[in-house]
DNA sequence: TTGCTGACCGACG
DNA sequence: CCGTCGGCCAGCA
């Protein structure tokens, strides 16, 4: 990667490659660059991703539990439940159900697109 | 440079 | 079940 891109881009860049309909959690992204521990710091990046000029789906980031904790920084409102069940993933209570079915990997799944792209 | 802050996580009582 | 606390570390004033 170039040296431009910080820790902030790589979230975006992961976030980004999220499949419609499917979520992640903070600490698997955090994971995924390699500073697990450090899931505050993926919050943190959501939080300045308004200020990236490519949109960032940052309503398929929640947190372990599958709760849509950062739904606050929509708006206020219900935005971040109606962006994801517009997207086919039910939201009930703001928590999001089949969390482990609908759950997106960055570990496994960019695995596979590497590796497929590689070969 | 220092000292906050934060959309998390796990442990503890 | 609930609240609290420490660790984690990139940005920013």
């Amino acid at each position: 990667m170039n040296t431009k891109d910080s820790f902030f881009q790589r979230v975006y860049q992961v976030v980004r490659h999220i499949p419609c309909g499917r979520i992640t959690s903070y600490g698997a992204i955090a994971n995924y660059l390699g500073t697990a521990g450090s899931s505050r710091m993926v919050g943190w990046a959501m939080n300045n991703s308004h200020s990236q000029l490519e949109p960032v789906p940052a309503h398929r980031v929640v947190n372990r539990n599958g709760v849509l904790t950062g739904k606050n920084h929509f708006g206020g409102s219900n935005i971040m439940q109606q962006l994801l069940e517009s997207e086919g993933v039910e939201v009930a209570d703001d928590k999001v159900l089949d969390f482990e079915v609908k759950f997106w990997n960055p570990i496994k799944e960019l695995e596979e697109r590497y590796f497929h792209d590689f070969i």
